[in-house]
DNA sequence: AACTGTGAAGACTTTCACAGCA
DNA sequence: TGCTGTGAAAGTCTTCACAGTT
């Protein structure tokens, strides 16, 4: 394994757990176990355990684990115990509906800044959020210290921003633009696909119906 | 492996490679090979081809893939060489952008019909698809032969609603309500949480940073 | 020479099963 | 008794490397 040998797919489950503890806090529980958490997110407990153990020693044998503790460390392990700064660009139906979604803030990602080339977006503000030209790309995310960019931008044109975006000093980015980014290696890309989730639910359930 | 020997991490990369060719045919490329694709798409030339040999002998020794006949193929696989009725239920900002999104039509999903709870946009159409109210859910399922369902209403209504989407026929729920769904095991379900993307974008930054 | 398809090896991930703590 | 953390085994997925086709 590549990491301090914590594999990629426990990563990806933390943000999960994460937002299950969360829940049992709003419902004021203190403490939970590995196969309560696992009934609930249709895991193993030996998975929840081996997983939360990759980081570190969170749980006490007998009681399980203490929900706010292993809310704490989790986000510790994350990165997201500190707020990032995040810009959005291409205002579009789905950039405006990100910059005004509210989840975001909870979970320690404020975004400064939105972009766009449309004369009649620039200088309005969405979800509280300043529209800028995109010639004001490179400034902004130097001045404001931007490490995360949500691209939204049209296939057309994403590889052009990304790379912008990473010369400038982007060192993440979240791309719903459909294709995939060419850009320099330090910078990390996550592509979000809603078509090709799609697909893959009709593929799940086309082959749940042959099964039958 | 489960079904029929094909690793369900192949199968979320077949709709990369198809959106791959599709950018080939327009293109006016006939031709690839495992090379090229793999070299875009940042993948090695052997998974390529064992990920399309799980499906079939899609390519010629020598000659490499034929765009087109390829495409076909692997639309075949995931099931979209048909059309699907869709339906999105909870038109806030993301589900108004779903509706508004032109993306899925070439995908061949249709949206067939949008449903909220709020008397302010039932009646109206958005993205040229009507908003009804929730009591019309089972009956518009049924009627119109609906299997998959974007679900975008908020976490503390998502159970319920998958619930009795589930119980009225659907089969797919795409869900972006931030939580795990508890529904009936016939039904898949495919989670999609673009705060916890996010997440993970930070935590390989912050790790690349720490790295160096 | 340029490729595919695929056994076999290697890498990674999950599950089992249990020693040991509360 | 109820639980964690973890070696060891089992299972899954990826890569290597090459026989065979065009």
């Amino acid at each position: 394994m590549k990491n301090g040998d914590v594999p990629e797919a426990a990563v990806g489950r933390i943000s999960l757990y994460l937002r299950h503890l969360e829940q049992l806090r709003r419902e004021g529980r203190q403490r939970t176990s590995s196969g309560r958490i696992a009934r609930r997110l249709h895991l193993s407990d030996a998975q929840v355990r081996r997983d939360l153990a990759y980081f570190g020693h969170f749980g006490r044998p007998g009681l399980g684990y203490e929900v706010d503790g292993l809310i704490d460390a989790l986000r510790g392990v994350l990165g997201t115990d500190k707020s990032w700064a995040v810009i959005v660009v291409g205002v579009g139906d789905l950039g405006r509906a990100l910059l005004r979604y509210r989840g975001f803030q909870r979970r320690s990602f404020r975004i400064v800044a939105a972009f766009d080339v449309a004369p009649g977006k620039i200088g309005r503000r969405v979800g509280g959020v300043r529209v800028h030209a995109l010639e004001d790309l490179e400034r902004v995310v130097t001045e404001q210290e931007v490490h995360l960019a949500i691209l939204t931008v049209p296939a057309a044109a994403a590889n052009d921003v990304a790379g912008r975006l990473v010369d400038a000093g982007a060192e993440g980015i979240l791309n719903f633009s459909p294709t995939t980014l060419q850009v320099a290696e330090r910078a990390a890309v996550k592509p979000v696909d809603v078509g090709a989730s799609l697909e893959q639910l009709a593929f799940q359930v086309a082959r749940k119906q042959t099964a039958r």
